[in-house]
DNA sequence: TACATAATGTTGTATATACAACCAATTTAC
DNA sequence: GTAAATTGGTTGTATATACAACATTATGTA
């Protein structure tokens, strides 16, 4: 019976869940980023080097369980915007991150209008929500 | 200080720590279907589509939090692969979308796989984590 | 020391995602 | 009953995502 199989699918899976709350949270950050030209994931991306004074791609992007061809890409725009700079390091292959003084101003700026995603977000999600977010990720 | 925003955007953000998780979610899903040419996403649209007898677009495109443009894509894909069906509605700008045979099949032939990947899952995120992520998108 | 192996980053390709702009068709308002 | 607003779907553009393959550079081992 393939339809007893969708059911179960449809109302057990937790990718099937965790994807749509992905899109809508995305798209509740981007809409209070967008009159900054910023979106969530740049503005992720930003935190994550601004956290220490230099960072290594490969580094950075197993720490955010990321592909290191996906943060190539992430990082071309990153630069090209003039919040990011990437600059050789010791190890000839290799790079180090840095946030630039603009990239520094960007999350000033954003810091206000982030609070108040993260309030709709916590108000969308509900405070059981909020909290199970936390645990589950932060068993990666 | 942009070092204290930094670092309370890092450790409080739900958007960074929801990212993460799906990115593990998707990868770990994405993995165990791939010797089927499936995507846990292109997954996600078959039980959504298999659950009506009749679906249009646009109320599926509403029911998961997707982009009417996003889905529209998608749908190229599936429709090539010979998974789902595309007819002409009664409206004659709307039409209606059928998981074909094929698709039937193909997610009978899934569900094993889709339940090693729900219990790889459920290590993944611990109880606590697993029924957060119902109790969050069950809110939307 | 030379050769195999691993690590770092980029590029080709495919999919997923959304906004804006658009066309076509339908519904609403006047 | 026609004009305006809404709805449904596609297309242009940009970003996010990952796998496979690659070149370069370390590292380890024989």
């Amino acid at each position: 019976m393939p339809a007893d199989h969708v059911h179960e699918i449809m109302q057990k899976c937790y990718a099937v869940r965790l994807r749509r709350l992905h899109r809508a949270l995305t798209s509740l950050y981007d809409e209070a980023f967008r009159p900054y030209g910023l979106r969530v994931g740049q503005l992720n991306l930003l935190v994550g080097i601004a956290c220490h004074d230099s960072v290594r791609p490969a580094d950075l992007a197993r720490a955010l369980n990321m592909d290191k061809s996906t943060l190539s890409r992430d990082l071309e725009i990153l630069n090209a915007k003039g919040w990011v700079l990437s600059l050789p390091g010791e190890d000839a292959r290799s790079q180090h991150l840095h946030v630039t003084d603009s990239g520094l101003k960007l999350i000033e700026t954003i810091t206000p209008v982030w609070r108040m995603a993260q309030e709709k977000a916590a108000e969308l999600m509900g405070e059981e929500g909020t909290r199970a977010i936390f645990t589950a990720a932060d068993r990666l």
